[in-house]
DNA sequence: TAATTGTTATACTATTAATATAACAGATAA
DNA sequence: TTATCTGTTATATTAATAGTATAACAATTA
């Protein structure tokens, strides 16, 4: 599992942590049960702040991706990530819309779109 | 065109009122060569600041979507918004991507994904 | 001449991102 | 016991962004 960050990148590092990690689960690259660096060590291998480290994976907690126990240390969640419910539906077409209508604006057919979709879950399907 | 602000969104207002307004060139509410209100008319309308909303029309003539004339005023692109590039696919790729990765991890299928996609296609197409 | 257009400039507040230290409490290893 | 490592919490600072508030300028139009 690794993880590349671009500091000049307008996407805040913490966002990109969380994003590749996200990626690392769903490429079957992390596995439930599977340890996560200390957010001390995973700061000073990136050369980050400690602090931008554990704002990952609070949110990651918040989210279900990982559990994190305080004496022993993050791992991805044991009981897989939870499934998506009628919120996260909502969220995620609020998210898709304006991708949506920007394409269309753009002259993207919905088969070209839904060929750019396959390609990708293609890529967390190896 | 009615254009609807939440001024409790974490999403920027000229975020929200640049989504809305490419969201009525795709629905066809707003049509090539038609009038926008002024950022004054517009911000007064909305209860907002110039500034707002000279920032999202700023943002839109940016990338083609609208044209603005020093006296004359602000009218949707009369060529039409230009057409996706290789920029574009690369930009889209990157937004969905970490969308794709979500939704596997959360157990939704590419067929559930698409046909989601395809729900939000049809709203355009009405 | 007066009003309207986009534009520019300055200033201020609030929030967020990121960093820098420091310390605490509980568990583990020497 | 002592030292180390864990997540956690607290405080502070810097930089950037979002939004607002005025004000003024230049060009067009009524």
């Amino acid at each position: 599992m690794f993880i590349t960050l671009d500091l000049e990148s307008e996407e805040p590092i913490y966002t990109q942590l969380k994003n590749q990690i996200i990626a690392g689960i769903a490429k079957k690259e992390l596995s439930p049960g599977e340890a996560l660096p200390s957010v001390r060590a995973l700061a000073a291998d990136l050369g980050i702040n400690l602090h931008t480290v554990n704002k990952a994976y609070q949110q990651l907690k918040q989210e279900g991706f990982i559990l994190i126990h305080r004496q022993k240390g993050v791992v991805i969640n044991p009981d897989g990530v939870p499934k998506a419910d009628a919120v996260y539906w909502t969220e995620l077409s609020a998210k898709i819309r304006p991708l949506i209508a920007e394409s269309v604006c753009k002259g993207v057919s919905e088969a070209e779109f839904q060929e750019l979709c396959h390609q990708i879950f293609a890529e967390f399907y190896q």
